[in-house]
Order: structure tokens, then C-alpha cells, then sequence
DNA sequence: CCCTCTACTTACCAGTTGGTAAGGCGACGT
DNA sequence: ACGTCGCCTTACCAACTGGTAAGTAGAGGG
């Protein structure tokens, strides 16, 4: 029991939420994947939906540490934009579910979908301010930032979360294919990106 | 009976798929919507999956006559994109269910995922051949073909078919606020193709 | 030695799941 | 009038669902 019973059901749920879906994952194959039994993961969460509950909170501590890391670490303008790009695909080819996770939490609808904004709240409007900061002094192409932040988050989850998509377009998800997708990316972004002088 | 069982169930089961999921769909569900038993729904399509392929195979004949009367009715270069992206939206507004099923069924692996990508093959071998032919030609900035397509393909799904991301960051959807995130999408991504002259 | 608390397990439950078997019923051909 | 065919219903079923109740093994304290 190294890592606590309740730690190990929180990632097998994250694993299993985030790739199979809410829905399509029943207690008992998150017991038995943890080998514990369905009436041990009641214990320590109550029931499925505050499992889920707690499966999204610990995601989003941890996605929001760790975007203001990057925003602390790096300079600003296009450069900011590429290192968030870059730790997108490489969060997606690490923990591929904690992307997954947010795809599927934001179909779920009332109770917890809100519960993902809240949480995700003060880094998306602290990322709209420096848009808007860098759009003002130049440093980047005027775009409504709340729009671009969603057009960006979309490609970019999209590229780098469906390797069904990218299969069904005649690119095989690969390492070196997903470092080409990440490269395009950025020079798209660039393009649409870079003030026109 | 004007539309006949099976098409009134395969309405409701596309409806049902694309928002909710396969998975959280029961035939129950699907029977009570359209007025009859599940065993009637089972009479006519032998099984869920079975009835997902249908679902599957019925939309993809739809999307893909639209999307070709689309490439048919217009020109060539950026009008194209916009008239495609415009198309976009307007399913998303008018049948966004279509566009949830593609979502849903990305994620299902095997059997199905490769069954709509059998299915839009075609379709996409289409769109890369004119998008290569327009780059060709200067009248579209180079990018590689088919992570442009699938850039594109992730932005727009993504701004079209995720309300709740939108509410996310702030933005409440809208018909009003849908028509601005096309126009800022469109803006986008003409920054993004226009060929530097 | 006993009490208590944590962290489980075994036993169970009612409701729902996808699926089968058999039968009814109206239309249609003969 | 009679078969039969397409379309659907009633009646079931075993498996599984999330969840409850009760009991238990072990650690720690008094």
C-alpha cells in the first residue's frame, strides 16, 4: 500500500474517465484495476459522481500549476504562446488523460462541467490579460482574446488529443508525426499570430 | 407512421449518440423518445453497435454530400475555406448533433472509428488534393496539407460544438456570440493561409 | 485486555442493461 | 376464408449497475 488506496483509485478514475469516459466506466472495473473491491472506493469517495468530483479537482490543481509555471518561466509574445503549445503536446503524449478528462468533463453537463470553469477560471483570465497586454504593445496580432484562446485551445487539443482524427486523415500517430503536428501548429499559430508591420 | 420506425429511431439515436454518448444511451431511452419498444428497435437493427453503425453510416453519407456540394458551389483559395468553415457552423447551429456524433465516435476505438474513417477517406483525400493544387498555385500560404486540414478541422469543431468551453472562458453562447466566433475564426485563419506576397 | 478507529470485505439489494422467445395483428395475396 | 409476411408487443432473462448494511482484521491507546 505505498501510495494510499485512495491516490491509486484517483488515477486508475483519471485514466479511465479520461479516455473511456464517465459513463462507460463502472465502479467495478476501477476496483478491479486497483484490486480493491467497488465497496472500498465508496468508502473513501461516497459515490461515483464524487469520485468524479474528486478526479476533477485534482486535475485541475494540477493543470493549473503547472500552465503557471510555464507562464512564470517564459518571456513574453509569441514565445509565451509557443511554450504553452509545446507543454500542451507534451502533456497530451505523457498524461494523454488529463486532456482526455477535460474533453469528456466538459460534455457532462450541470454539476460538474461549472465545476471544471471555476476551476479554471482565474488562469484563463489571467491568460486573456496577457493577451490582451501583448496585443497592446504590438507584440502580437489583434484578435478578440477570449475567441482566439478558444480557437487556439481548440487546434491544439484537437491535434493533439484525437489520434483517431489524425489516423482517419492518413497521418499515423507517431512520435515523430506528433513533434511535425506540434511544429505545424506553431507556424500556423505564427502566421496568424505576427503583427503585421 | 409517416416516417417509418427504423428512420425515427435512427433520428433519435444520432440525436442521443452525438450529445450524450454511445455509452450513457440505453435502448430503453432511445424506445421511450420515439414512442415503441426497445424490442421493435431491436427487431430492426439487431443490436446497439449495429444500430450505431447505421447512425454512423447515415451521417457520414450526409456530411459528405454536404461537404461536397459545398466544394461544387464554390471557387477556389480562401473563399473556399470561409465557405467550408461557414458550412461548419451552420451544422453546428442547425444539427449539432451530426457534428457530436464525429466527436463521440472518434473516441469509441475499433470497430466504429475506422468505419466513419473509411468513411470520410474519400471525402478528406479530396480536400488535401485541392488545398495542395490552391498552395501550388500561390493563392494559399504552404502548409503541410493534412495537419492544416486537421489544425483547421480541430479549431473549428471545437469552437462550433463546445458551448460549455465557451461559457468557460467567459463568453455565453449564443446566436449573436456564435457569428462572432465564426467571424473571428474566419479572420484567423485568413491570417493564418493568406500567401505572403 | 479491551476499546476504538481506520480501512477495508462479504453479503446483499433494487433497478437497469442489452438481448431472446414467442405471440399478436393488420395488410395482402390467393 | 386462409396462409403468411412484416412489424411490433408482452414476457422474460442473466448480467451488471451504483449503493447500503453489517461485519472484520489490525493498529494504537488507556
Amino acid at each position: 500500500m505505498a501510495r494510499g488506496t485512495a491516490e491509486r483509485v484517483l488515477d486508475e478514475a483519471l485514466t479511465a474517465f479520461g479516455t473511456r469516459g464517465f459513463a462507460a466506466t463502472s465502479l467495478d472495473d476501477l476496483a478491479g484495476g486497483v484490486g480493491v473491491t467497488k465497496q472500498a472506493i465508496l468508502y473513501h469517495f461516497g459515490s461515483k459522481e464524487q469520485l468524479l468530483e474528486a478526479v476533477i479537482d485534482r486535475s485541475v490543481a494540477e493543470l493549473v500549476e503547472l500552465y503557471d509555471g510555464v507562464a512564470r518561466g517564459t518571456t513574453t509574445g509569441l514565445a509565451r504562446v509557443e511554450a504553452v503549445v509545446r507543454t500542451t503536446f507534451a502533456v497530451a503524449a505523457r498524461r494523454p488523460e488529463l486532456l482526455g478528462l477535460l474533453r469528456q468533463v466538459s460534455r457532462l453537463g450541470d454539476p460538474h462541467t461549472p465545476r471544471l470553469a471555476r476551476g479554471m477560471h482565474d488562469l484563463l483570465e489571467r491568460a486573456c490579460a496577457h493577451l490582451v497586454r501583448e496585443m497592446d504593445e504590438g507584440r502580437l496580432r489583434r484578435h478578440e482574446p477570449r475567441l482566439l484562446l478558444l480557437t487556439a485551445y481548440s487546434a491544439v487539443m484537437g491535434v493533439a488529443t484525437e489520434p483517431e482524427v489524425m489516423r482517419a486523415m492518413g497521418v499515423e500517430p507517431s512520435l515523430k508525426s506528433m513533434a511535425r503536428a506540434r511544429r505545424e501548429m506553431i507556424v500556423f499559430l505564427r502566421a496568424a499570430l505576427t503583427p503585421v508591420s
